[in-house]
DNA sequence: AAAACTATCAGGGAAATCCCTGATTTTCAA
DNA sequence: TTGAAAATCAGGGATTTCCCTGATAGTTTT
């Protein structure tokens, strides 16, 4: 036993601060070893203890305080100055794109505040052992997005016409497991044809094989999945 | 010639409506034959007019009125009832979320406030010849998000083990379009062995070929490219 | 210590891919 | 309207993948 996970709690509303404490003093594995309102607390506080975990509000809004830090300085802070201490970041947004910077700027979990109790003493732990999580709830939403997204985003490259339609077809079931006679069948056309599409696509992509042209195609979002 | 491309303007702020009735009329190809403040006005003129392309403000912000539809809901409804008329959205907001939300619920085209008069022209002509736009940085935007929630979103299935190490290898190789024979001479073992491995991750991926688990293995980064 | 997983190897046959050369029709843009 | 893609089809043979049933030895986990 190496005794409890020491987190730190930042967090501008001392009702949260309150209840999340005590909430979380309710696990045996888990003590909540400090608490700051904003950056510059934290950041005084910081080096007087010996903190496995930093709970991170992602956005201060109690803060009129524009100079003072957001949740993302912070986490770009605590990477650089404490690269030991891993963050599990606590937000009411829980939106794709601050979700991903905030996963990008080196938190090790995302916990969305509408989530229960539960995930959040779940993400600490698994955190701390060194896990990453994200709630399941956004979870769920931001492969929803990415799906939506891969959907989009490949419309807009200009290599939307590099393979034409019928070859897109073929290709699309190739990355699917599809035979030649699985797709002559789908397709409706003979064997012959569908050989002849996958070996144009092989040459255009300027690739060896079937394996390869799906590598290809799928780095480049032609497959849906 | 078909004719001057005709756009109505969905728009809450009056300086806006007019700067973009001038702008577009600058163009000889596009004119704006009707304009509208808010979802309720726009419903009412549509039945009597001949519109090609709804440039529609994603966020009526303007409106108070809580009970007037939003963006979203006006290009669901249009969707619905006015099939042929085809949506551009203009939106400050350009997050993933709403993006992704708009062009999944019908819009054909997303264009940022930020973008400039030239694309907001660009986007209502390729809608208008049936194409899919999204201005340049909304789509540098998304790119690098998509690219984000990739990385995220396979970190959170726990399947970085799914394969074995030796597997990962045979595996990265197939994606290269290597051969049984030519892996084989690159990792010094023989050709049995390889098809053993290359058989247990189709088993494991449950696929049905190695074109699929290519497609498998790429659809979840396994693959460096 | 047993079970489970990993990595290695093998034979033999069915099925599929790969490679070559060739062709016709349609469609679309210069 | 001429030419370039795109989509269709074909034969035949070389190579590869796929599938089945095995096996041995080392490592990790329970």
């Amino acid at each position: 036993m190496t005794g409890r996970i020491k987190v730190f709690h930042l967090e501008d509303y001392k009702i949260m601060r309150d209840g999340i404490k005590f909430l979380l003093s309710q696990d045996p594995q888990i003590t909540v070893i400090g608490e700051a309102r904003n950056g510059d607390e934290l950041i005084e506080m910081l080096p007087h203890l010996d903190v496995d975990i930093l709970l991170l509000d992602l956005y201060l809004d109690g803060l009129e305080d524009v100079r003072s830090m957001d949740g993302f300085a912070i986490s770009e802070y605590i990477q650089k100055n404490f690269p030991d201490i891993k963050i599990v970041a606590h937000s009411v947004y829980n939106d794709a794109d601050r979700v991903a910077r905030i996963m990008n700027s080196g938190a090790m979990a995302f916990v969305s505040k509408k989530a229960g109790y539960e995930e959040l003493v779940q993400a600490i732990k698994l955190v701390h052992g060194g896990k990453k999580y994200i709630c399941t709830e956004t979870s769920k939403k931001l492969k929803n997005i990415n799906e939506f997204l891969d959907g989009i985003v490949d419309t807009l490259r200009g290599e939307k016409d590099f393979f034409s339609q019928r070859e897109k077809e073929v290709l699309e079931l190739l990355g699917r497991g599809y035979s030649t006679k699985d797709i002559a069948k789908a397709l409706f056309i003979t064997e012959k044809t569908v050989e002849t599409h996958r070996k144009n696509m092989v040459d255009k992509a300027k690739v060896k094989n079937t394996a390869e042209l799906v590598a290809f195609a799928s780095a480049r979002g032609f497959l849906k999945h």
